[in-house]
DNA sequence: CAAGTTGCCTAAAGGTATTAGGCAACTGCA
DNA sequence: TGCAGTTGCCTAATACCTTTAGGCAACTTG
């Protein structure tokens, strides 16, 4: 009998490449099973079970994704922070749409607290030091933001846009123009 | 045997019920049969395979959201029709959770075209009639609309929202003010 | 009311999830 | 180097979901 060496990263790390390869939603333990060529159960002695396996790998994901956003936004304000951000986000999903996917996974609030989730709100209000906005304006556009990213590139990758006359290579940095203007202009209450 | 009278119609409305109380993802063709005290092979009848009632569920979702946002647009402009359509989608999500997850499923491009999916689109659009805003710009506009719609809803169905300090409650209407004046100054290329 | 259609059933095969218990391959210590 | 303990992967078994094939009873229609 050969032992392949089976740990709770490499599982993780396998499960986030069937991912991007097959979709978040066909991830299954079985399926990592044959990837590793060894029988499903073996993998129950380093995964509690298939939502564990979820779970990680969209913990991966968020960690991933905060790290590329910290790299992004280092030297960076106003903008081009604006910018830099935005595109980490939609180019992570393009480059990893299962990872993406993953991310969004809902987590128990335990879970997500321990997640990197906060590292990216944390970042989405670093980008508003570079505009003038106060508590508690800056939450609400720190929500816009969030929505705006998260939104566009969920929409943009289920391909709600795909079919209409301007290329959304094009509407993408007007949306970031606008979004901008828009924190530079923010309406009194 | 007692026949029960299954039909695609009520499979699929019974399929939406049990969606928004269990979850879209947790919708099965053995749990609809359980729902109708039927052997699970009965309902094969009525739908090609487990993918057809989901399928047949999104569009169920797409279609009444559909019926919602155009009630709702009719006889309103500008900020308002904004606002009465943004919280079509945020009602009907907190209504529906599992309906508006299933309007979320990736459909392919044929079932797309044939869906209520362009009045979405179209409704959004109409919107804008309020707002000066000539093309390319207003599909720019028709797309961040969609974004941030989609984005908001989701990401506080997800929860992602519910740690911090302002009441999700404060910031959405917040954010459509915030809509509100961007599009009434969207800035030039 | 007979003939045809259709709705729901039984049966069966294949896939995934999960647990329990076993043996072989490693580890570390004498 | 060899032995004891640990651990990794296995076999076996159960349970549930999906899907297809074929059958009989209940409706529908003339």
């Amino acid at each position: 009998m050969v032992r392949v060496g089976l740990t709770t990263g490499r599982l993780t790390q396998a499960g986030a490449e069937l991912a991007d390869e097959v979709g978040f939603d066909q991830v299954t333990v079985s399926a990592l099973a044959r990837r590793f060529d060894v029988k499903v159960a073996s993998l129950y002695s380093h995964l509690k079970n298939s939502q564990d396996l979820k779970t990680k790998i969209a913990l991966l994901a968020l960690e991933e994704l905060a790290d590329r956003g910290a790299a992004a936004l280092a030297g960076r304000a106003g903008k081009d922070a604006l910018t830099a951000l935005a595109n980490v986000y939609r180019d992570y999903a393009r480059e990893h749409p299962g990872r993406y996917a993953a991310a969004q996974l809902r987590l128990d609030p335990e879970t997500a607290a321990a997640s990197a989730g906060g590292r990216h709100a944390q970042m989405t209000r670093a980008i508003l030091r570079g505009y003038d906005l106060t508590e508690p304006d800056q939450t609400h556009a720190v929500r816009l933001l969030g929505s705006v990213f998260h939104g566009y590139v969920s929409l943009e990758m289920a391909g709600g846009f795909s079919h209409s006359t301007p290329d959304t290579q094009e509407t993408w940095p007007r949306i970031l123009d606008a979004l901008d203007a828009l924190l530079r202009n923010w309406p009194a209450p």
